[in-house]
DNA sequence: TCGCTACATGTAGCGTTACTACGTATTGGA
DNA sequence: TCCAATACGTAGTAACGCTACATGTAGCGA
């Protein structure tokens, strides 16, 4: 699956791999393509930008250390990036009622 | 709602709108804006690139005619459009899917 | 020892695409 | 007469994920 799609939602799930604990970021990498079955394998030239830019916007903090002689950059979700993986959530089931009722075709819980 | 979001998902919105029958550009956007109870309002700067990257593409075709001394351009999905809009709501369910399972933080029916 | 793979991070430049802002023109109502 | 709605269009901008590349370590097999 391409990621060109994703514009705009994938801030969403890097927070949303965030939430359960500090990672660092080929860690996010990797968890994000297994919980959605390797289904979604983005290439580090796009994680990394979009941490940075999560960085930058207060919604993760990050810190360096270094693990078996590899140098790691730790990220943690922040109070303000807390609630905005929360809007994301909410702005995400939006959308896809919004889209799903435009596109139809398909039995798609419209309800919400 | 902000249509930045769309990246990648706007042309198969403007092929559903297409298929129940031929529709001019302002008609479209109209249509769309209807449909998803006034949350999906397209600037025409959006949407009329959009049908003119479309037909470029083959998926629809458009004849000139003129209603009530305005002229109109109206548009009808082509053979290769309905294949593509098919296409477009098989990739909207997954990307979805996997969205959703990414995402979490709220039930969604990721069965279908 | 050499070379390969996985791990781990990063940047530069590109292409797509929706957006803002504007321009043109007609009809019809205030 | 002015303005809103209808109807089409383009130019330039900005966002953002992508490709491609660069750097370096650890560990394994030949």
């Amino acid at each position: 699956m391409r990621a060109e799609a994703l514009k705009g939602h994938l801030d969403g799930l890097l927070l949303a791999t965030l939430e359960d604990g500090p990672q660092h970021g080929y860690a996010v990498k990797e968890a994000l393509c297994d919980a959605t079955g390797g289904k979604l394998d983005l290439p580090t030239g796009t994680v990394y930008p979009a941490l940075h830019r999560l960085e930058r916007a207060g919604l993760i903090k990050g810190s360096w250390s270094v693990v078996g002689g590899r140098r790691r950059r730790t990220y943690e979700l922040t109070e303000q990036g807390r609630r905005s993986l929360a809007g994301a959530r909410d702005h995400w089931q939006e959308f896809a009622a919004v889209i799903s009722a435009a596109l139809g075709g398909g039995p798609w819980p419209a309800t919400n």
